[in-house]
DNA sequence: GATCCCCCTTACTAATAGGTAAGTACCGCA
DNA sequence: TGCGGTACTTACCTATTAGTAAGGGGGATC
């Protein structure tokens, strides 16, 4: 529904690993996740300065959909929901490891204001 | 020009090498040129199936932006321009091997259509 | 009892990525 | 003369993605 285009056939599994993480937080929530283990969704959103509830609840279905995060409701009340990692999540931060570092490094090159921001672990 | 949000401070490196790397053909010209070593537009264009020639220019000169491919062009008549990868080009096709390992795994788990297509060595 | 928090959903709108088609300037070939 | 090939550029249009704003149902807090 999201996407049109999403989960066609790949040439190659760059793709269908872009596919997964394309989308403006995917990246981030991930980290939240590999650095929390297990975060809410209020906790979520306010990890993530800039989003809405809607692109977090978007981005959150598809990464379930996608089998990257396990949801969790608690039938109580207030209403609570726990967000987690799987072990397939774990497996693609592991593999965003080494661009992470890429990416780093990139950052550097150009002198980017990576001012006072804590450098990701990711790996 | 073509993208606002780019080259904006990042918080992780993830997405500095997202961002060079989202684009609907950029996986597969960083693949291409790999493969090739070194490629003349119109044997790229070839190679992507379904790329117009205007996303083709677009690509490489944000890839060429983003010091990941070499352009040379040769004063000739009839013109003769050929694309390579940069050392950081390969670095970044290096850094994203395990990502592509990983996509590979998912469209495995997907059943997905793989048939006949060849599998890229990204690493 | 009004308001806040919880975790969303829906509708509407803006921005951007991508596709289509045509044009450019030059040459070799038939 | 006209077509194909070289490597693009430009204009226009649509599809997708993201942002804004509001609602909703229940309980706790002030």
């Amino acid at each position: 529904m999201a996407k049109a285009s999403r989960r066609g056939p790949y040439i190659c599994g760059i793709e269908a690993a872009l596919d997964v993480v394309s989308g403006k937080w995917k990246g981030q929530i991930l980290w939240e996740l590999d650095v929390h283990g297990v975060r809410r969704f209020a906790e979520l959103r306010r990890g993530l300065p800039g989003v809405s509830e809607k692109m977090l609840t978007q981005h959150l279905r598809e990464m379930e959909e996608d089998g990257l995060v396990h949801r969790e409701v608690h039938a109580e009340v207030p209403p609570r929901v726990e967000y987690s990692l799987t072990g397939h999540g774990r497996a693609l931060n592991q593999a965003l490891g080494p661009l992470g570092a890429w990416g780093v490094e990139r950052m550097r090159r150009e002198g980017s204001e990576t001012a006072g921001v804590a450098e990701p672990s990711h790996g």
